[in-house]
DNA sequence: GTGTGTGAAAGTATTCACAGCC
DNA sequence: GGCTGTGAATACTTTCACACAC
């Protein structure tokens, strides 16, 4: 029976769930309706039997001598995710990153709902980057208030991404992506991952300078 | 003495080097000169152990009973990373994402050169996205003979992202960072990264699910 | 026969704890 | 006394290999 108690599940595991729910609803659309956990490996470029351990923390989604129902395993891995909700987002930060952000169309396809943009500069207030009107950083804390808000993504100068992110965790968001290339601290309860350039750009110098 | 042979670098250990330096440089603009593990860890989030364990896959940096001198320790960890020469990049896809991370102003300090930018809509080809005209695609092919470019970084739509890296792949470029959220293929001489907000975004949704 | 689910084994990564040097 | 560098111990991940179900 799935268990279903997500302390036990391996950090590594996540990303990759995510990963095969992407290339399952791809696979999906291909009208495939059933798939080996080797084919998926394949697609996906991993092995079986990470696959099938993966798999494994949640319950048993598959069917021995015949393999995955795809329909089946798109709903399982959404409800593993989280996905049969929705999630209400807002970007701090209405640059060009920002902008590029809240303009992804697979945002809302996944239940994550844009709500609200903010930015410092009074000439971007109020205009229309993707997701309604964009609203001054002057005004987060009562946004805050007013709306339940679960993830922050920010994509402001790093100059200032602390402050942001320290309000935020102050007004009570749970959870926060951040675009901006600083090492940000913040308190155990809430949820932080950083996406980072300069961090991939210097990764990738490392392995070619081999 | 210093090992040197990259192969036996823990994976982790990479980007945990690529923090460890900004933050230094951080710390160096503030004036400090001498810094210990815990220090740095403190500053980045980690503990002290991981640090002096990763620095010691490089060599001996630190004075025992003292720290680390700064300066010192900026010019190890770039030399470490191969920061001490300058790599040629080029970003493909101009659009609002292209364009955000060629105005990335920490991009060419640490000595990433972007010397192209590329586009398939002839609207965009031949504006100034921040790295000079955007060139057409049509010319990857022919500037990619007559430039050495190092890293790749995709930002094109998810459609055409596949076929945007077989075409750097078989053009010679030996690494691409992909913000496209598919999951590229390749072949295993070529360093891929990717960078995905989808995922990140599911990942985030796991952990608030709790 | 085919392919899943899963303990056990192998391989990696992190943390501990202390000898050795300042 | 303070802090690094590092083997040893622990924790975590991936891979193997096979019993079991279809």
């Amino acid at each position: 029976m799935a268990p279903s108690r997500k302390n036990t599940i391996p950090a590594a595991t996540v990303p990759r769930l995510s990963q095969y729910l992407r290339k399952l609803q791809e696979i999906q659309s291909r009208g495939t309706t059933t798939i080996s956990s080797r084919q998926l490996a394949d697609e996906v470029g991993t092995n079986p039997a990470q696959i099938r351990k993966d798999l494994s923390y949640f319950g048993e989604f598959g069917i021995r001598g015949v393999g995955y129902d795809v329909d089946r395993l798109i709903e399982e891995l959404k409800k593993c995710l989280g996905l049969n909700r929705s999630w209400n987002v807002i970007i701090v930060g209405s640059g060009k990153l920002g902008t590029a952000l809240a303009l992804y169309r697979g945002f809302q396809k996944q239940g994550f709902n844009l709500i609200g943009m903010f930015d410092a500069d009074s000439a971007v207030v109020g205009t229309d980057r993707g997701a309604g009107p964009v609203l001054s950083i002057n005004k987060l804390e009562k946004f805050l208030n007013e709306h339940e808000v679960h993830i922050a993504v920010v994509t402001t100068p790093s100059s200032v991404a602390q402050e942001v992110i320290d309000r935020l965790v102050a007004a009570g968001v749970p959870s926060i992506l951040n675009f901006a290339p600083i090492r940000a601290h913040k308190d155990k309860s809430v949820i932080l991952r950083q996406v980072d350039l300069s961090t991939e750009l210097m990764t990738l110098s490392f392995y070619l300078d081999k």
